[in-house]
DNA sequence: CCATATTGGTAAGCTACACTGACCATTATA
DNA sequence: TATAATGGTCAGTGTAGCTTACCAATATGG
């Protein structure tokens, strides 16, 4: 049983999970975008995550890749054309569908996708020396655990 | 040891710890906020929180709030002055300091405060509820553990 | 004790990132 | 085949931050 008298003294001095996620999440952030910036990529920020997230080689429309970033497919398409203007996407008529489009990496994207995901696993990395391996993966097995779950719940709740 | 490949594998499937977190956060932010809008008090979105999670009744000044929030003082001063607006909050000088104001809660923004904390209560235990009370505490263990190393860091960095 | 540096705070303007509402063209369906 | 649903765009709005520049009051070192 988790000691609920400790968990309020946190909240009381401010320490909720929200901050707690929030602030990890930015150390992070600012970890992985500064370095790929100094690395080649100094016109991509965090937004431009959404899409290079979820982009497979086979390519995606942007309604699709809006949904998987929950954001809005303007949202999206916006991120997606900037990315288009800087070299790192193109869009072609999609051939089985006359409204839609298919969003793909050009060599340049996809020198981006690997870099960020190297820098991605290397921030994990320090934070793994920073807590220990053990928790290290104790935090991403619950991560994951909840966030499956969590899609869970809405494909039902849907 | 963590199974790196299986980590591997979740970063290619864009399931990044910054994601997760990310994600997570927001969850909880809206149940939080959403709530408290239901609650009497519409006119409160997540920003306000940076000042509210540390207030106490001593009063603060400005920039010590900035910094306790890690945003500029500009920043901080725009919020503030919008929850005295809203009679959240009062400002008056502070006397041991020319320069210096001090930032006071009024009864309507202890209320507020108060039940601020009782949501984020509500919120974590829904989310104890999802992925079990172990779990749960375990993650606010390790997340606890993180930011107060990472205070440290600070502390030392600086 | 006074010149200079530091500190608390404000003003103005900008950027990043997302949203809503309205709309068009194409495809699916009753 | 008329209507609904879907993929996408355009224009406008809002929120939460930032930077640069500045003022007034306090601290500090010679």
């Amino acid at each position: 049983m988790p000691d609920a008298s400790k968990v309020n003294d946190a909240l009381q001095a401010g320490m909720t999970l929200g901050s707690m996620l929030r602030r990890m999440y930015r150390a992070l952030s600012e970890n992985v975008y500064g370095r790929l910036a100094d690395t080649g990529f100094p016109d991509i920020r965090p937004m431009h995550s959404s899409v290079l997230r979820h982009l497979t080689a086979d390519g995606a429309r942007v309604t699709t890749l809006a949904a998987q970033a929950e954001i809005t497919k303007q949202s999206m398409s916006a991120i997606v054309e900037d990315l288009i203007q800087h070299g790192y996407l193109e869009s072609r008529p999609d051939p089985s569908d006359g409204r839609a489009r298919l969003v793909t990496l050009t060599p340049h994207g996809q020198a981006l996708q690997a870099t960020l995901t190297r820098l991605s696993s290397e921030a994990e990395k320090v934070l793994a020396e920073n807590i220990g391996e053990q928790k290290y993966a104790q935090l991403r097995a619950l991560l994951m655990e909840w966030t499956q779950a969590e899609n869970e719940r809405e494909r039902a709740g849907k």
